[in-house]
DNA sequence: GTTGTTGACTGGTAAGACCATTTCATGCCA
DNA sequence: TGGCATGAAATGGTCTTACCAGTCAACAAC
C-alpha cells in the first residue's frame, strides 16, 4: 500500500526535479521486502508483470528489470507462460576466503588445502585445454619471473601472473574467477609474511623457478598427470616456504 | 569478436524451436567474462546500450536486463547521459558462482566442472578425516533420503543435507563455506530445471540413492580412493540427470 | 469419466519513441 | 590566447505497443 502511494504519481513529471533513484531498484526492494516479511511466501505466485505495472504505475520494462534483479538474487524464478514464483530462501550469495591470521599455522594448513586442491585441478584441466596462445602467455610470465630473480626482485607479481595464466588456460570462467579470489587472498598472506622477515630468501626462488618450469613442460606436453603432479609438488613446497617466512 | 559471431542472429528466429535460454543471461555472462579476462578493464566504458543491441542482435530490453544483472553484481555502474563503466571490482572481496542459464549446456558443463572438482576433493578428504559422529550424521541424511523417496517426494532437501554432511566431515571451514555457496547455487538451477518439466522422474531417484550408498560405504571404510571415485561417478551422473530435466 | 480442443493469460522479445543528463566541439567574448 | 557560454549529439532511463511461444483451465466431444 505504502508502496503504491510512494511510487504512483511519480516524480518524473513534477518539474521540481525531485530525486528518485532508479524505479526498478525501488520496486525490487519493495518486492523483496514483501518476501522477507512473509507477505509472499515460498511457492507463492507473484502478480503478473502486467498487474505489477498497474500497481506500481510504471511500464513493463521497469517491472521486468526489477524482477530480473530478484531473479539474479535467487529470490524468485519465472516460468514462461505461467508466472513468477517465490523460490526457497537462503542466500548463500557469495563465498569469501576467510581471513586467517598468518600466525596460526593450523588455519594456514586449512587454507592451503583448498588452494592446492583447486589449483592442481585447474592445472590438470589446463594441460588438456591450453591453446598455443595460452602457452605463450604462460611462458611470458615464466620468463618475466626469471628476469625478476636475476634482478634481485622478489618477483611475486610475476609469480602471480604465472599462476593466473595457467588458470586462464582452463577456459572455465568459474575456475578463473574463483582462483582470482583465492590467489589474491593468498598473496595478502605472503606479503604479510614477507614483511615479517628481513632476509630475502633469494635462494628459495631458484627452487620456485624449477618447479614452475616443470609445470610449464607438462602443460606444453599436454600431459595431464604430470601437470597435476608438478602443480601439487609446487604448491606443497610453496606452503612449506610460507612457513619459513613465518618462522 | 568470437562473441558477437557466437550470439548474433541466434536461434530465436529459426522456426525449428531451437532452445536458447534467456538471452539476457547469455549476454551478461559474456560481458562479465570479458571483464574477468581483462578485455574490459576497470574504468573502461562499455559500448553504448544501442551499440550492444546491434552487436548481439537483440533488443534494447534484453541488453538492459543483462546490464542490470552486472550492475547488481557490482561489476559495472551506469551514469545517465554518459555510459556504463566497469567498476573497481576487487576479486579479493568475494567469489560468486555466477548465474548461468539453465538451458545453455556449455555453461552448465563449465559450472559442473568446478562443482565436481571440489566435491570430489572434499569427499576424498572426508574419507580420511570423518569422525564417528560425522558418519552418523551422513547416515541420517541417507536414511532421510530413503524415506523421502518412499514418500514419493523429490527429496532434494535431503539430498542437499547428505552432501552437506560429507563436506562438513572434512572439518575444513573453507571447504564447507565454499561448498555451501556452490550447492546453494546449484540447487537453484536444479529447481529451475525441475520447474520447467512436468514429469517427476521419480525413477531416477533410485539411481541417485544407489550412488549415495556407494559414497557412504567408502566413507565408512575410510577408503579415500573409493570415496573419490564414487563421488565422481555420482556427480557425473547428476549432471547427466540435470540435462534430462532440461531436455 | 476421459480425452481433445480451444482460448485467455503469461513471460520473453522486438521496435520505436520521448526525456533529462552528460559530453564535447563550436564559436563568441574578453 | 584563454576562458566561457552554447547547442547539438550521444547516452541511460522510461514508456508504449506489439507479437510470439508456452501454460493452464474450462469446455466440448466422445
Amino acid at each position: 500500500m505504502s508502496v503504491s502511494s510512494r511510487l504512483t504519481h511519480d516524480q518524473s513529471r513534477n518539474g521540481t526535479g525531485a530525486r528518485n533513484g532508479h524505479l526498478p531498484d525501488e520496486i525490487a526492494q519493495d518486492l523483496s521486502a514483501k518476501i522477507a516479511s512473509g507477505a509472499l511466501s515460498v511457492g507463492d505466485r507473484l502478480p503478473s508483470e502486467r498487474d505489477l505495472c498497474t500497481q506500481y504505475a510504471v511500464s513493463r520494462a521497469v517491472v521486468r528489470e526489477a524482477l530480473s534483479q530478484l531473479k539474479s538474487d535467487g529470490l524468485v524464478a519465472a516460468r514462461a507462460g505461467s508466472g513468477v514464483y517465490v523460490t526457497q530462501r537462503d542466500p548463500t550469495t557469495s563465498f569469501r576466503f576467510q581471513n586467517f591470521s598468518v600466525s596460526d599455522l593450523g588455519r594456514l594448513e586449512e587454507a592451503m588445502e583448498l588452494l592446492v586442491t583447486i589449483e592442481v585441478a585447474a592445472t590438470r584441466i589446463a594441460a588438456k585445454r591450453r591453446t598455443p596462445e595460452d602457452l605463450k602467455k604462460i611462458k611470458r610470465a615464466l620468463i618475466g619471473m626469471e628476469y625478476a630473480i636475476a634482478s634481485d626482485r622478489l618477483g611475486d607479481e610475476e609469480d602471480y601472473q604465472f599462476h593466473q595464466a595457467i588458470v586462464e588456460a582452463t577456459h572455465n570462467p568459474h575456475f578463473i574467477s574463483l582462483c582470482q579470489h583465492l590467489e589474491a587472498s593468498a598473496r595478502n598472506i605472503i606479503r604479510q609474511a614477507r614483511s615479517n622477515t628481513k632476509t630475502n630468501h633469494a635462494d628459495l626462488m631458484d627452487a620456485v623457478q624449477d618447479e614452475h618450469k616443470a609445470i610449464y613442460k607438462a602443460l606444453e606436453d599436454g600431459d595431464e598427470e604430470a601437470a597435476a603432479e608438478a602443480a601439487s609438488r609446487h604448491l606443497y613446497n610453496a606452503s612449506k616456504r610460507i612457513r619459513i617466512y613465518l618462522a
